[in-house]
Parts: structure tokens; C-alpha cells; sequence
DNA sequence: ACCAGCATCTAAAGCGCTTTAAGCTGCGTC
DNA sequence: GACGCAGCTTAAAGCGCTTTAGATGCTGGT
């Protein structure tokens, strides 16, 4: 029954997936052959190639890429670290896939989640054989990364790392905010308050950034920063204490345009005109913030022209030799929509 | 330099990475043995146990997965396709990784994306041996999904699939958004619109669902059905054209939360009061729907659950010995909130 | 003294692929 | 006819791990 000789049964019904070896076997020829011509290495002849690819097909080969990576001595692997519940990084993975697939590499993603810390999705691609790894926006101090480093090429995207062992491809952050706050002052607004995004890095520098901008303005004595997160329910909730406080800002900046959405829908929901009563601002250009319906106004961190970097970065570390680290700072831009308008 | 004489330079400066072997000639016995004392397995002795472990750490040896996953003959590898921009998806991820952990499995995630199809999502997939395809909200025809079924065990989430090749898991559509027109018609309603999702399997049956709902309330005379997909963006365009007709409904039935958030933000830029003027209702029971700033009334699909039997699915399929098809049909859940109420 | 029986450990054969050196043609040359 | 040289093909040695059959060294029983 079967020709080759070789029985791979398997009891349980389900044929084996067919090897190399199988589609060589039907051609008359050697894996090595088939190996070659499989990945359009120059050698075969056109007829051989014809009749592997032909083979290949009628048995419904797929090369399995584990052997394969552990072949090569290489996995053109690069591991990348999201946070799946963010709109940003959804949009930074659809760019690194393409920016990527240029350059032959493939992408594993890993999310952290709420149950799921960044260090098991690390491990994770890791253990996958990640030649380098993309994380984006990180949480994990510096001496974390900084050991990570050192073993693997890291880039970390959208932060700052005070390390030389790790690459970065970031926003200037505290600009970004100042010059939403630039915009909001610009437009007469002196009574600007800002909601915070947490502890980490990333909404440090921004909160540093709106302090700094607020005093740049002369604006020292309005400064008010309201505890958030990253979430839409943290602007929901700033946006609640604000209208408790009977003291309402003529302006908001959130530290993103998830926590922005959550303060606009509050705002609105309380009967608040925006921008006509208050001003609201957010940070990232998220697709939600393009929306008409939301029309914010917000800072584009161009997350097309980051993943280009992050993966350029990782290449140059695994194909260039380079060894010197990089950090590249982006210009953030100010996009100015319909939430902000001159204070009446 | 090298005491175990087995050079293995890189030249460019990087260590390569432990290997079983460098740990076993570490502590001076066989990989045979570390492999033992690293996986668990009962065999080698306390004392052995210790030096393996301490040497492991001390090189800081992380196992292959590749490797590991070849020489096994098993991978415990479930591919999950997901779409990254959908934050249900992204609850049912979550629970997936915990249900998959439970059993022994890890995950492995693949997006397609505007520009990735979900032929090439599966490919990766499947090229990294996952050992079950677990595909959320796939809109590949049935007949491909049906070949794909033939290979390898399938489990479709959240959609119909006329195949006996395919395991299924999800809620009853039709049912869910049938309540939601009962609700709304309870309330006094009788001018209910829906906002579509598209041509997708999902999308008929929910259309359906509110089609057949309306009938058997003896609204058939108020049908109306927008053209919609599954973003904001389309609740947003909706909510225009229901604003331009000049003949407002007073209820609005969206395909998905997103699109209903869209539809809510334009309602509201609008001045039009929800629930006051025109009730609103989603579906998912999104994150960002149980917001107290939405606090949209929705439908629960139950991520948990249904994630949980998805895993169930490939594991009897896997280990179970199952080769008989299963569909399992949740029962949507009703969450009326804020957005709906009795018409004026 | 000998062997059964146990607890440990290891040699070696893969897993499905890549890669390299060597092999085999057949050809034109001198 | 020996030689060199393309052009094509293949044998075989891994990649880093798992796994199985079997080796080894004990114990204690007879």
C-alpha cells in the first residue's frame, strides 16, 4: 500500500502532516533538492523545479517552519510585545508586520494581558527564538531591559530606556504635550488641567512635559493633574471629579486618546458643551480620534514611521553588525480637530 | 579556553545562546538527563535535580521551544487568528491564554489586518504547527474553512459554519439581537433601525436576528436596515444618514458595540438626547460599553465561556479522541443600561 | 557468592529541515 | 583519449531537543 516504504501510521486517523521527504519521494529526488527549489535557491534545473512545485502542491506541502528554524542556524524571528487591549499598538503591529515582511523577517506577537505579565510574554517570544525584540511601550524598569539587552537585540518602542543596551524608537513625549498645551494657551485657555496615565515612564515624561509647558506659559499657578491610566474608564473618572470639584478647567489635556474618548463621552453625558464650555485633548492619533463623531484633537506619534524604525533598528543589530546603541526621537505633531477652540 | 573543547565562536561577538549540552557538561552528566530534570519527569535524584537546576540558572538556559517542540512529536501548540483591532477579540484572547494554560497548551497569535488576510494568518499559523487552529470571527467561506477542518481540527468562534468539518463555538445571534428588539420593544418602541455589519456570516445572522424580531412584534411595516460594518466609523455614518432622512427612529439597534459607540458620540454631537430621543443598543458587551460615560445597553457574548469551550473543543479533538463534530451554542445574555429607555 | 529488583543514569536514534562538500554527467579542448 | 569544467544532484552532518532501550551500580535475599 504504500510504495515508498516507508509506513508512518499514525492509529488515529489523521494522516501526518507530508514532510519534505514525502514530496521528494514522488518526484524521484533528493530532500536536498526539493529543500533547494522549495526556497528558489539558484541550481535546479526548470524542469526539476517544475515537476517539486507541481508535487509540493498535489500533496498539499507546507514546509514546518520549527525544522526549518532550527536548521538554518537563523529564525528571521522578531518577537513582538503588545498590549492587545491597545488601539495603538494595534495599529504599530499592522505597520511592523509590513515593515517586516520587506526585509524577510516574520513576526511572533505575545500580548501581556491583565493575567499575563511582560515578563511571560518575553519569555515567551524567547523561547520561540525572537532573534530581537520589539516591546512596545514597556513597563519593566530599566535594569530589566538593560539585562535583557545585553543577550538580545531589544528595541523598545514609544519609551525611554536609560540604558545603552537597549535601542529606542519614541515620540519626544514632553514635547508632544507641550505643544497641545502651546495649542490650548494659544487659544487663551490659562486654566488647563491635565489627566495623569499612570507611573510608568511613558506618562511620566508626559506629565513632565505639561508641567513644563504649563510654566513655559506663565500658566505655573493653573497646573492640576488628576490621578488616570491608560483607559478610557480613568478619563471617565477624572472627568467626574472635575465636574465634582465645582471648579471646572476651561481645558483638559488626557494623556491619551482612550482616557480623552472617556472624558468627551463624561463631558457630554453631563451636558458639558465641547469644546464649547471646555476644551479636551488627547494624545496618540488613534483611528477612534479621527472620527468625526470624536473629531479630537490630539498628537500624532506616527505609528507607521515608528515600526519602520523599530524594525530597521533590529535589522541593522542582526544584519549590519551594528553593536552601538540608537535611540531615535521622533517629532511628534499636533493634530488640531473639533475639541479645542479659543476659550469664550 | 574552551575546557569542554567544543568551540563554538560566533565571531561577531555575541554568545550563542546554552544549550541543553552546555548545562549538562556543566554539572558532568548526559542531556539525557538534564532534559529529565528540566521537564519534571520522575527519575533522576533529588541531589541531581538541584545541581541541573542550579546550573540551568546559573547560565541562564532557556530551553528551545523549536527544538523541543520537533523532537516531541507533539507541539501543544494552539493557533489563534485574531483581529487585532477588535477589542472583543482582544477579551477573548485573554481568556483563551488562561484556558490554554490550564490544559497544558500555549498560544500562538496571528493577526490579519487590512492588509494580511486571513489565508495568511492561518498559513503562519499552521507553519508554526499549531496543533489546532482556534479562528475568531472568520469570514473565510465555509468550503475553506471545511478543507482546513480536514487537516487539522478548527474551531470557528462566534460564527455559524455549515460544515461538519469544523468545530463551532458561539452565542445565538439571532436570539441576542431578538432580545434586544423585544426589549426596546417592551419599552414602547416601534420605529427600530438597525445598523448593519457587513456580508459576513456573523453579520447575516444578526441582521436576520433583527429582521425576524421585528416581524414577530408586528413591526414588520418598521424595518430599516443601514449599511454598516464592524467600526466606529460605520455607527458614525449611520447615525448622519438617520439625521439627513429627517425621519429620526426612536430606537437604533447597532450590528456591534463599536459601531454603536460611533453611533452614540454622532447621536450626541447632534444634540440628540439618548435615551430622551432615541434609544441605542450594541452588541459584545465590550469594555468600553459597561463605561459609566456609554453605559450601553448591549448583549453579552460571554468571552469567558465562549473561550473556554473553544479550548475544550481542541483539547478533546487533541487528547480526548473526539473526531465527531461539535457546535456549542451559548445563550446571549440581555444587558439593558442607560441608552435604552420607554419612548416618550 | 549470586541474582533479582530497584533506582539512576546514558547512548543513540530520531524530529523535519538546511547546507556543504563531494559526486556524476556530458561537453568542448588540447 | 585525457582533461577541465560547467551544470545539476545528492549524501551526510548537523540544528537543540526528547525518548527509549539498556547500562550501571546498589540493595537485600537466599
Amino acid at each position: 500500500m504504500d510504495e515508498s516504504g516507508s509506513a508512518r501510521a499514525r492509529g488515529n486517523g489523521t494522516t501526518p502532516r507530508p514532510r519534505l521527504e514525502d514530496v521528494a519521494a514522488r518526484v524521484g529526488l533528493s530532500t536536498a533538492s526539493v529543500s533547494l527549489v522549495l526556497r528558489g535557491v539558484p541550481g535546479p534545473s526548470e524542469r526539476t523545479r517544475d515537476r517539486v512545485l507541481k508535487a509540493a502542491d498535489a500533496l498539499g506541502y507546507r514546509p514546518d517552519r520549527n525544522a526549518s528554524l532550527l536548521a538554518r542556524r537563523r529564525s528571521r524571528l522578531l518577537g513582538v510585545m503588545v498590549d492587545i487591549h491597545s488601539p495603538f499598538h494595534a495599529e504599530l503591529v499592522e505597520h511592523l508586520h509590513t515593515a517586516a515582511q520587506q526585509v524577510g523577517y516574520d513576526l511572533v506577537l505575545s500580548t501581556q494581558t491583565r493575567t499575563r505579565g511582560e515578563q511571560t510574554a518575553v519569555e515567551t517570544l524567547l523561547a520561540f527564538r525572537s532573534e530581537a525584540l520589539i516591546l512596545l511601550g514597556p513597563t519593566a524598569p530599566a535594569a530589566a531591559l538593560t539585562a535583557l539587552g545585553r543577550t538580545t537585540p531589544v528595541i523598545a518602542v514609544g519609551r525611554r530606556v536609560a540604558s545603552v543596551d537597549v535601542d529606542v524608537v519614541r515620540t519626544a513625549d514632553e514635547d508632544g504635550v507641550g505643544q497641545i498645551v502651546d495649542h490650548l494657551a494659544g487659544l487663551g485657555h490659562r486654566s488647563i488641567a491635565y489627566v495623569d496615565g499612570g507611573k510608568d515612564v511613558i506618562a511620566t515624561d508626559r506629565r513632565c512635559g505639561y508641567r513644563a509647558a504649563m510654566r513655559h506659559n506663565g500658566l505655573e499657578a493653573h497646573i492640576r493633574v488628576l490621578r488616570g491610566d491608560s483607559t478610557e474608564k480613568a478619563g471617565e473618572t477624572a472627568a467626574r471629579r472635575l465636574l465634582g470639584s465645582g471648579d471646572l478647567p476651561t481645558a483638559v489635556v488626557a494623556y491619551n486618546d482612550q482616557s480623552a474618548i472617556g472624558l468627551l463621552a463624561a463631558l457630554g453625558r453631563a451636558g458639558i458643551a465641547v469644546p464649547g464650555a471646555v476644551s479636551v485633548a488627547g494624545y496618540d492619533d488613534d483611528t477612534l480620534s479621527r472620527l468625526g463623531c470624536f473629531d479630537l484633537t490630539t498628537v500624532s506619534q506616527n505609528a507607521e514611521e515608528q515600526a519602520r524604525h523599530a524594525v530597521t533598528a533590529a535589522v541593522e543589530r542582526l544584519d549590519g553588525g551594528r553593536t552601538a546603541f540608537r535611540e531615535i526621537v521622533l517629532a511628534p505633531r499636533l493634530i488640531a480637530r473639533g475639541t479645542t477652540a479659543a476659550v469664550s
